[in-house]
RNA sequence: GGGCCUGUAGCUCAGCUGGUUAGAGCAUGCGCUUGAUAAGCGCAGGGUCAAAGGUUCAAAUCCUUUCAGGCCCA
């Protein structure tokens, strides 16, 4: 009998299947993003999806997210997409919260990085040619990241996008420039800038990068041979004539002829003492707490007490013998002389150094700079053996003459840090050449001002920009190069230059027509006739800083394109950033406007590697890591996915393993949208809820309500990985392991129009709707390929988030199943238990015996908390702590649901169903 | 060398203005399930909150220093 039992059993069983309403859905559990994302962006382009938004949000209030333009060089790798992607999820986020988001995309496309591979492949070619073949090479890289960009999923309008290098973009920077001349911010100058050798031009600061290097470091003396005896400090320095000299140490030793003073701190305490070395005695000028490290460069030892000692003060004006040409140097007294290295004596060259050019400025002392633009000694040297000479090769002439003279006191291989041209690679000299500024000063104070009424992400940014802005020199704006904008100077008689803003404007109305390639193409008489200008102006060929260039971009875009505003509502960029294009466009606006271009300015950090390092220096990753990579490897969806989980405003980590687990997080949702879409098979819409909504239902509305708060919250603020763990723990937590799998016995198991189901799937519906809406700016593909599922013509993209419903906040059902929650806790623990002494497989063959207090649980029909814990058989005793209690039911297994219950065997027609079962079953057959 | 910033479980993040045994998800281990199945569920282990001082009745949280890392500048 038992046998034939469960033969029947089993028979049976196969049967009872087809009666359970089993999840069905065509949204595959695979998502094979890298064919299934091309197909979706075909189908965008098709409908022209971008369009469609923006007509769509005609009226809507205006949002202007300002692109800072990448250069038009080389692949996107994984920074540039963080960059891109984070633009994406806040047009695409602030569309959805109702705003009409226009995104233009730019490249910058000037500049001596492309020039200089375009120099580097042929030499000697002319300026106009160089600047055609930077052209095409600019545009072939527009094309591909063009490309590249779509393919990660950023919506915008890609087919007119902003480049710096079109005529009506070049008009707007002479245009610009025009109003600086205007305004009297713009002058010229000799001042010693950084110097490429290599490129032989003038450098940028953000054109610079610090290398190790080692130098020859030399002690030279310098004889004091005159000058005056201040009063207070007769007595001590009335024996400080000859044969005494003060020493100086230098690391670059070339720019020793240029020197024309020696800068001392006036504060510190120096000393006049006698040294000895291989018999011979000096007596010499230093700073007291530097005479050790002297010593123990040179081999020379003190020979008793100093014979003086005074404050650095005490020397100023005080005059020493140049140590190999007929000039005198002066000593004086600067603040900015430390005393970590050298001699506290410092060797002052105006013409080469920041510090000795203000200083020479401040003493009106004469400015020499005998070096051409390849780096080669002058005639100006002064010393005939020198002319001609590379500086960095001069360095051992030059340490030569200072022996065979006497001056040299000691000669040392010094590692230091030092200056090279990003892209040559060689050193850089500072160098005093005719360059043109831009006026920083009068700038300062109103761009000081500016910056704290702009809303700064994170708030260190303010500080940041005001700190680099405070110490900020004035502005290089020339450049010795081909491939920029020219620079509008006009050179009248000998050479007189000519700063006339109506002039300018007419160039910039000419340039607007045939493109900045006529101040190349014509030559000066033809020029001036098409400019109107008087006959003999001439022309040079300098262009403009291309930091100028997007530095204007909120006036040549924003300001220019309808569709825009000017100031924008959002800059965001990389932290580098706060001394580039954050504070170039800041300077230009604060000049023309007097204020910021930006309301919000957000800065995102680096990708790092999972050691928080540099990926360039990482050992892990040799190379810049190529987006498309990343792209073919797991799909943009995925490395989104990744932009939304991190917390930007700090370093991005990146590592293998992050989009391992970026993997498997994804598969989460997918799979979680994918059971949602599979149990609304036969629902047909929202009107057909019912109300049988129970407990978990309640609760569940509740739960999602936070979850739209809490994202929107979270998007209005740019913080999007909030979005991503308030949405990945609510798929995982919430619906997966308790709403999903407590309902699925009323899912599969009731009848499929039965008050409690229908109640779910209206729920589930519900559910499915806001979790598309709310991982549309991240899951750009996914969510659009879920939206799909629900038979909805239009595009995820153009919807709206979801509005908070305050209806459906429900405290009493969260506080009730925070209680449940505690108690299923206790269950699990104890069933886990059971089932390792075996006493149970499955939980749903347990009988449990819950003591709790009942309190909390009053109300809740006993069926409603059986389904809650996912029990067969619970039976609720009244205790203080709560405890449960396990043995095996002693119930019969129901055929269908395979809950244990007690009601099997009761039906003569289904003796091996539970009621429930029984009734759905015999109700189907007889509809059939 | 200077400025700004960062450092919480293997990974990504919570932890508010200092207040009970520092949390979550993922990953890991062990089970269950095979009616979300290249899925799902349960349980468990895992952190001297970078380190050291200090303030306080009390510090992941405030202060100082050190170490490591990032960006910018020299």
């Amino acid at each position: 009998m038992q046998r034939g039992w469960y033969r029947r059993r089993s028979r049976m069983a196969q049967n009872y299947k087809e009666t359970l309403n089993l999840p069905r859905t065509e949204f595959a559990m695979k998502a094979n993003l890298t064919a299934r994302e091309p197909e979706m962006l075909a189908k965008w382009e098709r409908e022209r999806v971008y369009e469609q938004i923006q007509n769509a949000r005609s009226d809507a209030e205006l949002f202007v997210l300002h692109d800072g333009p990448p250069f038009a060089n080389g692949d996107v790798h994984m920074g540039t997409a963080l960059n891109k992607i984070l633009k994406d999820l806040i047009v695409k986020s602030r569309t959805m919260l109702g705003f009409r988001a226009p995104y233009i995309p730019g490249w910058d496309c000037h500049g001596l990085p492309i020039e200089y591979k375009v120099v580097k492949e042929a030499r000697g070619l002319a300026p106009a040619e160089i600047r055609k073949r930077c052209e095409e090479f600019a545009r072939k890289f527009v094309d591909i990241q063009r490309e590249q960009f779509k393919r990660l999923g950023v919506f915008g309008d890609w087919e007119h996008p902003y480049l710096t290098m079109n005529p009506a973009y070049e008009a707007d920077i002479l245009r610009a420039f025009a109003d600086f001349v205007e305004l009297g911010l713009v002058y010229e100058s000799k001042k010693p800038v950084f110097w490429s050798t290599g490129a032989q031009t003038a450098l940028a600061v953000a054109e610079v990068e610090y290398h190790d290097r080692e130098d020859t470091a030399v002690y030279v003396k310098f004889p004091i041979v005159g000058g005056p005896r201040p009063p207070g400090a007769a007595t001590e320095l009335g024996e400080l004539g000859p044969p005494a000299s003060i020493v100086i140490w230098t690391t670059t030793p070339w720019t020793l002829p240029a020197n024309v003073a020696i800068a001392v701190h006036p504060n510190e305490v120096y000393v006049r003492q006698e040294f000895r070395r291989d018999g011979a005695s000096e007596v010499l000028v230093l700073a007291d707490q530097l005479v050790d490290k002297f010593c123990l460069a040179t081999g020379f030892e003190p020979t008793g007490e100093p014979l003086s000692t005074f404050p650095g003060s005490a020397l100023a004006r005080i005059e020493t013998q140049h140590p190999f040409l007929p000039r005198r140097s002066i000593i004086l007294p600067a603040e900015y002389v430390t005393m970590d290295t050298g001699t506290g004596a410092v060797h002052t060259a105006p013409g080469h150094g920041e510090d000795d050019y203000s200083l020479g400025r401040e003493h009106k002392l004469e400015i020499l700079s005998p070096v051409d633009d390849h780096g080669r000694f002058t005639e100006e040297v002064g010393v005939p053996e020198l002319v001609g000479q590379y500086v960095f090769d001069a360095n051992a002439a030059i340490v030569e003459i200072l022996r065979t003279r006497g001056a040299l006191l000691a000669a040392e291989n010094y590692q230091h840090s030092y200056p090279y041209c990003w892209r040559s690679k060689t050193p850089i000299i500072f160098r005093a050449v005719e360059q043109f500024f831009i006026r920083l000063d009068e700038l300062r104070g109103k761009a000081l001002d500016a910056i704290t009424k702009v809303n700064w992400i994170p708030a260190w940014g303010e500080n940041r920009i005001a700190g680099t802005v405070e110490s900020r020199p004035d502005w290089v704006i020339s450049r010795q190069r081909s491939w920029g904008v020219p620079l509008p100077v006009f050179y009248l008689g000998e050479g007189e230059p000519q700063l006339n803003a109506e002039w300018i404007r007419r160039l910039a109305a000419l340039v607007a027509k045939r493109g900045s390639n006529v101040w190349f193409e014509l030559d000066d008489a033809q020029l001036a006739s098409e400019l109107d200008l008087p006959a003999g102006t001439t022309k040079r060929n300098d262009t403009i800083d291309v930091w100028i260039d997007s530095g204007v971009s909120h006036k040549a875009v924003c300001a220019a394109r309808p569709e825009l505003r000017d100031p924008a509502d959002v800059y965001i960029e990389a932290t580098d950033q706060h001394r580039g294009w954050f504070q170039s466009s800041l300077m230009t606006s604060v000049a023309l406007h007097n204020r910021a271009p930006y309301k919000t300015c957000i800065t995102h950090g680096f990708v790092v590697d999972v050691d928080g390092k540099k990926i360039s220096k990482s050992s892990s990753y040799e190379k810049p890591m190529d987006a498309m990579h990343f792209v073919q490897k797991h799909g943009a969806d995925i490395l989104r996915l990744w932009v939304s989980s991190v917390n930007y405003t700090d370093d991005v980590p990146f590592s293998e393993e992050m989009f391992t687990r970026l993997g498997d997080t994804y598969r989460r949702i997918r799979n979680t949208l994918r059971i949602l879409h599979g149990n609304l098979f036969d629902f047909a819409g929202p009107e057909e809820s019912g109300n049988g909504a129970t407990l978990v239902d309640r609760w569940i509305l509740d739960r999602l309500e936070n979850v739209i708060v809490d994202c929107r919250e979270a998007y209005e603020r740019y913080e999007f990985h909030k979005v991503y763990h308030t949405i990945n723990d609510f798929c995982a937590v919430a619906l997966s392991s308790l709403y999903i799998d407590i309902t699925k016995d009323r899912m599969y198991c009731d009848a499929p129009d039965s008050p409690r189901r229908r109640a779910t799937q209206f729920v589930m519906r519900k559910i499915y709707d806001v979790l598309c809406r709310l991982l549309a700016p991240i899951l750009v593909f996914t969510a659009e390929e879920a939206w799909g599922y629900l038979d909805n013509g239009s595009s995820i993209h153009a919807q709206l988030f979801p509005e908070p419903n305050g209806s459906e906040h429900d405290p009493t059902a969260r506080d009730t199943i925070e209680q449940l929650l505690q108690l299923r806790g206790v269950i699990g623990q104890a069933i886990e238990a059971a089932r390792q002494e075996k006493v149970i497989g499955n939980a749903l063959e347990a009988a449990v015996v819950l003591r709790c207090n009942p309190e909390p649980l009053g109300g809740i029909p006993h069926e409603e908390l059986e389904e809650f814990f996912i029990l067969s058989d619970l039976t609720l005793e009244r205790g203080e702590e709560p405890s449960a209690a396990i043995t095996k039911t002693e119930h019969a297994k129901c055929a269908r649901c395979w809950r244990y219950r007690p009601s099997v065997g009761s039906s003569a027609v289904h003796p091996d169903l539970c009621d429930r079962c029984d009734a759905v079953v015999t109700r189907t057959a007889a509809t059939r």
